[in-house]
DNA sequence: TTTGGATACCTAAAAATCTTAGGTATATTG
DNA sequence: CAATATACCTAAGATTTTTAGGTATCCAAA
């Protein structure tokens, strides 16, 4: 697994993604979707998950539902409107920092004279 | 400009690729060919920078080596031995992370039974 | 000539984010 | 019945970055 370095950031991006592509989704799911679907390459780790959920719910960007089941409970989570505006920039700011990293790690070569 | 969240973590990655690629750059020519680079998306804040290139000094990454320019004091910056290996390494990190964030921001659909 | 902006380095306090390392409780499986 | 998985949570500490300075030289324009 890399190194978790280059995920500071971006965890708020991808819970807001998930949410958008799911609907609704509980904090353990989140963290074994991640796994899953990253391949075991990604683990996030619920010290960094619950306390990020808390304060998108806090901003407004999320709003929480409880469901019992069995005897247990589980926290769902959906965006809110503004929620939804914010996945969406979120994302398009993304896209852009990924184009920015590309310039500067594939950068065009500067008239050398050669 | 982006939200600069997304930047954190991946300073380092930057400034040890930019040295692999030119071989030797001062701090202050760093922020200036990211922002030249990123066509002023990416601006580096020099309260990030320098302590950072103090501590990949410190870690052994790159050397530092004054030069008068008039009088006015520059300090280049070279990748060591070391510095190369873990260049290599963390833009293969990188290159990971791109592809951990893809798996997750575009899903291959689960089967859904539809 | 002096004022402002660019060049060039630096640091320290505060904010933000994440890791580590717990805690609690229920459910399931060997 | 013990271990693992599910499911939530928090707090201390580490790390990184922002913010907000400080110092000094160079150069061009007023």
């Amino acid at each position: 697994m890399f190194s978790k370095e280059l995920l500071k950031g971006t965890l708020k991006t991808i819970v807001l993604k998930l949410l958008a592509d799911k609907g609704r989704m509980y904090g353990y799911e989140i963290t074994q979707y991640v796994k899953m679907q990253s391949e075991g390459r990604l683990v996030l780790t619920e010290g960094a998950l619950y306390p990020t959920l808390h304060k998108l719910e806090k901003e407004g960007l999320v709003r929480a539902e409880r469901q019992q089941v069995g005897k247990r409970m589980r926290k769902y989570y959906h965006l809110t409107l503004a929620g939804e505006k914010a996945s969406n920039s979120r994302m398009a700011e993304f896209e852009e920092f990924l184009q920015v990293m590309h310039l500067i790690i594939h950068p065009k070569p500067q008239g050398d004279g050669s």
